[in-house]
DNA sequence: ATCAGACAACTGGTGTACCAGTTGATGGAG
DNA sequence: CTCCATCAACTGGTACACCAGTTGTCTGAT
């Protein structure tokens, strides 16, 4: 997975695009040029290419081999199979949260919790949210699961439940405006049950957290597929000729 | 994930060097030149470098930066990751399945866990099992737990359960020699509680049947730790001069 | 004004060339 | 015989060049 040795330009391109796509600052939609961003890296397009491939493999982008890249939002579909794989990855992290988390970490898990609510809450009371604003708050929310998921020590499972947060907070933060009103005390309640609660419980209280969302989302969906598909992806031509 | 276009050189190259390795004719610690491969696929050495950059965030392979790629064993510490991740995926896996499958699929199911064990308890009253047979047994029992996670037809969750287990029976079958008794009728039990059982019991039953693999696989690789270390990385050099 | 057709500019994919770093064998010193 | 410094051969990473395919625009016919 790691390199171990020293990072690789290759590696560089892809911790470079990867964050600017993830703090929100290359939209879904926006074409990427090898050529381009391997002037502004300072270097040639193939370790580029290697890293547009990497992030292809992960969902974040949409390459087709000679039309151009662009930053890929997910489809309604992928977003739904996501949840599904969501769902199955936190409720064991809630589970093994449940079943082993230091008190420090149960602590820090509960302050977080607070901050967080604290958040979404002076957000609902807002009549409108701008977008870096709703962007910010997402990722303040995957750092939230991320805390659970990385209590359990093991790398391989943690990098796996951001792989699924990544492509699902990419596509939440990429529609901002429209804020469902979450309980009041909505990570509050999840975070108190998982530090204090048995597993079983903890893993419970997780899969209503998670399938609350793919509610949402799923209605969000809705609304969305007609409307931005020109964006996404170029217009396709038909044919050539008829003879 | 998934070129919408037609396939690439870079594709090509990767599914073929992964199959070889999946089964089995390329054993861990083998080295793989990355010309030497371009050569037999009738390729530029640089699609190579694509597929196998590839299969390094899959962890089948391991490549240090100028000193050369060999195919990868993964650590212990990694297979213990591993499983947490595949508890995690399985055992919803097996609810989702309890849930949902048509009849054709449990029916499905519970053959495929007929012919598995019949496998496995054939294997059982062997004195030797050659290798090929061993590499051939274990990818039939993934196949059966593919089984249970396609059944979903989600296909974002069932390549993650797909990724997990390649490593796991890539590092089960490099070292086929001694195989555990299985119980009689263990496959045929899960597969029973999956078709019958409530969506809850079904999971916990797979929590069982994966547990089971994972005191198996840490026991083995106690034995393992300290002998094929020589062969899976070349020997470090300490340094230079001292001047 | 509308629209089919053509075209120039650009795209990603790949072949070739080159580089610095690593490796394992070799040969000489003790 | 043992050991270590040396070195030729090979490695993966990257740059550069080139290609076929796609795109959006611009043109000219209707």
């Amino acid at each position: 997975m790691k390199r171990t040795d020293g990072i690789t330009l290759s590696d560089l391109a892809y911790e470079s695009i990867r964050t600017t796509i993830l703090e929100g600052r290359l939209t879904p939609g926006t074409p990427l040029s090898r050529r381009k961003l391997a002037d502004d890296l300072g270097m040639s397009p193939v370790p580029v290419g290697d890293a547009i491939a990497r992030l292809e493999t992960e969902g974040l982008v949409e390459s087709r081999p000679r039309a151009g890249t662009r930053v890929r939002l997910a489809t309604a579909e992928e977003i739904l199979g996501n949840y599904v794989l969501r769902e199955a990855l936190e409720t064991h992290s809630a589970r093994l949260f449940a079943e082993s988390a230091t008190t420090a970490q149960r602590k820090n898990l509960l302050r977080a919790a607070e901050r967080l609510d604290l958040t979404y809450n002076s957000l609902a009371r807002m009549p409108f949210v701008p977008p870096e604003r709703g962007a910010a708050v997402e990722r303040q929310h995957m750092d939230f699961h991320m805390l659970i998921a990385r209590a359990a020590g093991v790398p391989a499972f943690s990098s796996a439940v951001e792989r699924s947060l990544v492509l699902l907070f990419n596509w939440l933060f990429s529609r901002v405006p429209a804020f469902d009103p979450f309980p009041e005390r909505w990570h509050r309640d999840l975070a108190e049950v998982l530090t204090t609660g048995t597993p079983v419980e903890a893993a419970e209280a997780m899969r209503i957290h998670v399938r609350f969302r793919i509610n949402e989302a799923m209605e969000r969906s809705k609304t969305i597929a007609a409307e931005p598909a020109r964006m996404l992806r170029g217009p396709q031509r038909a044919k050539s000729k008829t003879t």
